[in-house]
DNA sequence: CGTAGCTTTGAGTGTTATCAACTCTCGTGG
DNA sequence: CCACGAGAGTTGATAACACTCAAAGCTACG
């Protein structure tokens, strides 16, 4: 059975504890460290700790203790409105940093849910705090990943604030795509790990106009759709529908 | 002639030069240290700058050198579509951070633009990052405040995403009550410093939609508008309409 | 006091949500 | 091994919310 829900994202050979082993290293909080530097950071890690589908890593409201970096897997971050509205805050993949929004609080403002079986490293917080201030490479690749954060959230409010469905539900693809390639994997096939729904929960649509739209691309033969597995066809076309340079020249059939 | 603008948002006397004489220190990098930590914080500060209405403090690609914590004012961030779209990405009032979202690529993902004259503290990130290294409470403080940004962002996501036209601007009305009581204003009168087209861009909205939703809360008496002059009149209803608490018994008029 | 930009208001349209039915897939148990 | 059922996904019809285009009123600044 090659089907195995966690290589469907990547498959990673080195299961060894230590950071210093680490394919992710070069994502991950570690970067730019030097060997001592991680051999400190690595004496930090609490466990890893295996997530199956559906399993919650926290929830909101918990109290902050520690930050997970993702192994291997994938997750979504959720808020929530009262009545049934939910929106999904984000989808993790392995070497992303899980929890950096409940340090403002001390407690997690959002929970996270494993969208696969999935391997967390759980890094507690005031330790990480106080190896960050021994550290100064550690404290600006603290600070670098929040950034990131803010960033990736930033372009996230653009999309919602002002693109139409098509160019979401692009540019949601080409940034799977660009983050999968970062983890060595291939930039233009993969399987979703999350249902329509969250897609549209994150997307801001609803499923059937996910549902919809993803059969249009693949008529249109932008990509091809198999349930959850994707392939990009086009991604130049894809990448220009998603920066909104298709909005003349647009080839609605 | 008591309409100033600097004074619309919040009256601050203490033009004394240093942190420690800052009536917005609670809200400020400096919460919580010392007052030797605070001096050697203020010691950073390169200088004091002032902005004229529409003049930015830094554009899109510029390298990050510093930070900058608003004094007096109001600034808008904003990202850019190729095409004339614009999101506006956040407002920023005094006692709030600007720049953090650079540290990630070294160089300002968003530009920064005063929407009425203001003053910000410059704050060397080289210089404040090594402070931090020596200062825990300087550092975790550095790293809450990155976290609020992200979980604001968050809200943000959950607005632009979940939200109704009217919720969503409910919902920033409210924003602006609360940060403005933070800051010792009043929490129901306030003026809008930026343009209903800056709202729109923010809220993900049509500037109209934001003119005609203003002048439909003014007639069913939750606020009152005279231009960018905004009470608000009945707080709960507009609270419960942000929350999207009002979605049963919705007394459209 | 005139002009330019901002704001309001109106009419018509379109994109996307909602409701609904049907199909597919996959896991479970007979 | 096949049948069944539940959840996931697709597709269609309809409607609503918010956008666009348009014009007129207002404000503020030179």
């Amino acid at each position: 059975m090659p089907k195995n829900d966690a290589a469907a994202v990547i498959s990673i050979s080195s299961i060894k504890a230590a950071c210093k082993n680490c394919t992710l290293q070069e994502l991950c909080l570690p970067l730019g460290l030097t060997d001592t530097d991680i051999s400190a950071l690595d004496r930090l890690i609490k466990r890893r700790r295996m997530l199956k589908k559906g399993e919650m890593l926290y929830r909101v409201g918990d109290p902050l203790n520690s930050l997970y970096a993702i192994r291997t897997g994938a997750l979504k971050t959720t808020g929530l409105i009262e009545d049934g509205r939910a929106q999904v805050t984000g989808f993790y993949l392995p070497g992303e940093l899980l929890g950096i929004d409940a340090i403002n609080s001390d407690k997690h403002p959002c929970s996270a849910e494993a969208l696969e079986s999935s391997e967390v490293c759980e890094i507690p917080f005031p330790s990480l705090e106080d190896l960050a201030t021994k550290i100064p490479g550690l404290q600006h690749q603290l600070l670098r990943i929040m950034s990131r954060e803010i960033v990736r959230d930033a372009e996230m409010l653009m999309l919602l604030g002002r693109m139409t469905a098509e160019e979401r539900l692009a540019s949601c693809l080409m940034s799977f795509s660009r983050r999968l390639e970062r983890l060595g994997g291939a930039p233009e096939e993969f399987k979703l790990s999350m249902s329509r729904q969250d897609l549209g929960d994150f997307l801001g649509l609803a499923l059937e106009t996910v549902s919809r739209l993803l059969s249009r691309f693949h008529d249109e033969g932008l990509i091809s759709v198999h349930g959850r597995q994707i392939s990009l066809l086009d991604m130049n076309r894809l990448r220009a529908i998603a920066t909104g340079n298709s909005r003349e020249n647009n080839a609605s059939a």
